[in-house]
DNA sequence: TTGATCTCCGATTCTTTTAGTCGGATATAA
DNA sequence: TTATATCCGACTAAAAGAATCGGAGATCAA
């Protein structure tokens, strides 16, 4: 399937909830957990996550918490989907892959890459801003 | 994870094989199966769904097989994608789910879909022909 | 008309991925 | 020092995906 996991959908609730607030405004994981309903646990992980991978910074202790590491425009949705599920892979088989056995055959694997590739690019013009303020105009075709 | 699935890989690979062919060859799904060291049943039930949803046409008995039921350019990535794994649907909830917690809460719900229809529209843009060509140069972009 | 070769189709099992839980450690403000 | 945070690995449960099985129906050729 063609779908962003649900981790992900955590993920971008929780930096929407921090992009919305003052940079002053620490969250906490119990704050989002119980304002989005999201298992409390499993949006830790994923805020530690977005941490250790430089998008959130976070603040241990008590009145501890999380703040964005940069302003929302300099947050795309593709690096938010890589630092939650892995690199994006639209096609299965990654160069290399040993596993495939249609590798020598597969006649489709070269134009499915190209696409793939389309839509990366697309996915990282994206901006946490842009998905703030639904100004989601830009366009996606095929020459 | 934002992923084809196999039988859709597998799909694309037999229309492919349809699409090099004559119009007079009718293709088996033994042929395909061992060409492309698909399992055959597998690759059965897909030609099946595929044929039943008008994108290649079945000749029964022996000698039979599938042949390609329209033109490869007018068969789309998008009605492939969709004829196997069902609505394309990169953001989870449905207008209308009751499941998602989420439901009233969800800010990012809106532009999320934005860009799931951009994507959309971008697959159904892509016709077997284009792969079988690979020219696939049709941009993806967000104003 | 009989047998071989196809498609057809539902039901089932196995595997992998995703989702969510549990237990315990470390940091820090009050 | 205590309450409240983040941190982190290991674990279990649920769902989706991949593959298999068994048998029915069509059709061509001998």
């Amino acid at each position: 399937m063609l779908k962003l996991t649900k981790k992900t959908d955590y993920a971008l609730m929780a930096i929407n909830y921090m992009a919305y607030r003052k940079d002053s405004f620490i969250a906490n994981t119990r704050n989002i957990s119980e304002t989005y309903n999201i298992p409390l646990e499993l949006l830790a992980k994923i805020l530690q996550k977005l941490a250790k991978n430089g998008l959130i910074v976070s603040q241990n202790g008590p009145k501890g918490g999380y703040t964005l590491a940069k302003e929302p425009r300099q947050i795309t949705l593709g690096e938010v989907i890589r630092t939650i599920e892995g690199p994006i892979q639209i096609v299965r088989c990654i160069e290399g892959d040993t596993t495939c056995s249609q590798t020598e055959l597969c006649t489709i694997r070269s134009p499915l890459r190209k696409i793939e590739g389309k839509i990366i690019t697309f996915l990282d013009q994206i901006t946490i801003d842009t998905i703030c303020n639904e100004n989601i105009e830009k366009e996606l075709t095929v020459n």
